[in-house]
This record gives C-alpha cells, structure tokens and sequence, in this order.
DNA sequence: TTTTATGTGTAACAACTGTTACACTTTAAA
DNA sequence: TTTAAAGTGTAACAGTTGTTACACATAAAA
C-alpha cells in the first residue's frame, strides 16, 4: 500500500492536480518547515486540513502497511490526519516531526466546509479517502483481535484466497509478514511449519496453497 | 408523508437535532424487516446510506464498548457502516442481522452526495460521525498493539488520568476491564496485582491512583 | 438478617509466544 | 563465479498469558 498505488492519494491533497480546482478566494496558508522539526504535537487542536504538499514526516502511529507502533512515514502529497478535524475531540493522535524540509498547506475547518460544498470532486474525494483508511483500520483491528498466530495467518490467507484464488502469491517475506501479524518471526516460521506439517497449507518461496479450508477455518477461533 | 413527519429519522443518533431537515424531492426508501432476519451479508455492495430508524440488529464486529470480537447490538436511530459507502471497496465488512422488527431508511449514495451538497447540517453530522468513529478505532487500535497486559493497563490509566485527573473512577467491573483489553480476567488480576505490590498503582473498588507515573509510562514499551 | 448473586484474589499448571542462537538456502552484487 | 547479503528452518529455553478451580468479599435481593 504504497502513496503510488492508491489511487485516492493523487488526487486528494495535491493542490496541482488538474481535476481538483480550488476555488481562487480560497483562504490558506502554506507553512515551511525545515528538518527535524516537531510540527503537531499530540494532543494539537486539529482545527485545519493540513496537507503535506512536500517533503515527508513521520509519525509513531500504525503504518500504512498495517505495521504495529512503527514509525510511520509520510511522503507528500498527503493530508495528514484528515479525519481528525470533524471529530468532537478534535486532537492530533501523535506527534508529528518533519524528515527534511516540507511544505504544508492548511486549509481551516471552516474553508473545508464550503470546498465540499462548492466542489463535489473535492468532497467525494475526501470522503473516499476517509472510508478507506476506516476500512483499513477496520481490517487491522479484526486481525489483531485474533489472539493466536495461526489463527491470524488463517484470517490472512483466507482474505488473500478470495482474492487471489489457490494457490496464491504473497509479496511480502517472513519478516515483512511477522511484522503484519506484530509477532516475532520465528514464532510465524514455527506456526507455519506446523500447519504444512498438519497438511492445511502448502507454501513454495512466495506461493501459498490451502489444501484444507476447514481445518484453515477452525484456526480462527 | 414527508420524510420529515417522523423525528427519529434524524440520522446519526441524535434524535434531538432540529437543524436536520430533509429535501422534500430526497429519494429515499424504506424498508421493514421481521425479527432474525439476515438484512446484510458481508460482502454486499454497500451502495447506499442504510439507517436504522427503528429496531435493533446484531453484527459481530467491535463493539462501540470497545469489546472484541463480541456481537455488537444496535439500537435505533443510526447508520449502519456509513464509513464503507464511499469507500473504493464498498461491501459489508460483516453480516448484519436483526434481533426484532426493523425499519430501515435508505438513502442512495448520490442522494447522500447530494444531501450533502444541500445541508452542511448533515454533511457536518456525517463528518463527524465518521471521525469519531476512525477516533475510536485508532485508539482501540492503539491500545491492541501493545503486547503486555501491564502495557495495556498503563495506556488506558494514563489515559483516563489525563481526562480525570488522579484518583480517578473506573466504572468498568474486573470483567468488563479484562474483556476491553481482550485478556482473560485472572490475567488482568494477576497484573493489577503485581502493579500495586510494585507501588506503581493503589486500587480501591473502583478509585485508582497512579502512585509512580514514571515506572507506568516504562511498562508501554 | 439471611440468602443469593456478583465480583475479586490467588494458585497450579498448561499452552503459547518471544528470545537467542546458529546452520542452511536463496538471491543479489562484485 | 565468487562473495556478501538477505531470507528461512529449527532448537532450547525463558517469559507471559490462559485455564481451571476455589476461597473469600461485597453487594443486592428476599
């Protein structure tokens, strides 16, 4: 889930996007920062849009790839925490520090308000944006409230199987996946030796095959 | 009969809101359902802003307690998964049954578009229904990435200090608490009480006081 | 008050996962 | 091809949490 490959990003939050025309007597303000510097602290009022335009951040929250606690890093174009400005307790959720000189621009609550009004594409956009981090958000949480490794591995590969078909090909290595599910990696080499070894799943380098559904299906309990 | 004759149909659970009046021209439809009837399957295309004016249906998703993995019910009047509408990928993340007889408002995706466009009332009450729904979802995601049970305790009591102070109340039971933190109870008890011996924290009923804020902050590592 | 239900503290043990270490394989780079 | 780096399989052991069981405390109901 690269900024490249969702679709959503480049158009929402980049100010040169064709499709996207700002009205003229848009009020905004476009702040630099230089490197290293603590732009949101948690806790910040969020009463403003706020999109990176350039350079790149980073924040300690859950990234993008679905990684636990790491440090996420933001690269521009990229609103940064747009969800946050509607809710009741409007508060930034981490700190936000700057990896190289950015450029944000801000757009305040209430500019944001009247851009839905007056530009449909800019509100469909925002709003799409939002459903898809909710949804992933919502596909983290169902993963992690899984309590055992198996029993992850299982939500994983089936989800990859509806999509993919049997067998299936997974990008990321051992590590990367053991990062995903937040557990250490050898104990998702054992698990998964254990399951191959149970005749539930067969893996080949990067490719997977479920050979028993069933038994794959009684592992999420 | 206008949309407007009945009052619970002011979406999003606020029942008291004057402000939101519908078009007279809205397309909308309605639709009743008897008692245990499956209404949405996981999967389906999620098209439309579906609220439950009357009623109550069960999915089994996280509950706005915060509980994992339990059947969460929902009472009338709210949407349901208003988030997933305008998301790329637009399906039920979960089935949606309902527990007794049901009336449920439907509101096309372009209607809602167009809603709106029309009502920054209620495009403010969909912002903000759907941020503090992500609010929550990024906090519980929070407190699930922490792996220890102590982790997890010292999260939510430096949590609940910042927003009381210190002592503080804690209206959940051992039970409840244990559940929220998908642990299971004698764990929970275990942790709490090696906490108190290590006077990190004192507990009486449901008052607790952070005694050694320093050693707390160190367990969320 | 007595009775009953609910909530809490704790122990012994099982089960699972993490840590560390190392051999081996595969892939990429020189 | 040779060499280095990255990825994988596995074992021994430590640490944490879950399970089950039961005593006791507290609160609610009769």
């Amino acid at each position: 889930m690269s900024i490249n490959t969702n679709p959503e990003w480049n158009s929402f939050g980049n100010p040169n996007n064709k499709n996207e025309v700002f009205p003229d007597d848009l009020k905004y303000t476009i702040k630099n920062y230089g490197k290293n510097i603590l732009i949101f602290r948690q806790g910040d009022l969020c009463d403003a849009l706020n999109i990176l335009v350039s350079g790149s951040v980073k924040t300690e929250m859950i990234t993008e790839n679905g990684n636990l606690l790491g440090i996420e890093i933001i690269s521009a174009p990229r609103p940064l925490a747009p969800a946050f400005i509607f809710s009741d307790n409007n508060r930034f959720p981490v700190d936000v520090t700057t990896l190289e000189e950015c450029e944000i621009l801000r757009i305040p609550k209430d500019e944001v308000l009247r851009l839905m009004s007056v530009q449909p594409d800019f509100m469909r956009q925002f709003l799409t944006h939002n459903a898809n981090r909710t949804q992933f958000l919502t596909n983290r949480l169902q993963l992690l409230s899984i309590k055992t490794i198996k029993g992850k591995i299982a939500h994983f590969l089936l989800e990859q199987t509806s999509l993919q078909g049997n067998p299936f090909v997974i990008k990321r290595n051992q590590t990367e996946l053991a990062d995903f599910f937040g557990v250490a990696r050898p104990s998702l080499a054992r698990s998964l030796s254990e399951m191959i070894e149970d005749n539930i799943i067969e893996v080949n380098k990067k490719e997977y095959r479920i050979l028993n559904s069933k038994k794959l299906r009684d592992l999420l309990v």
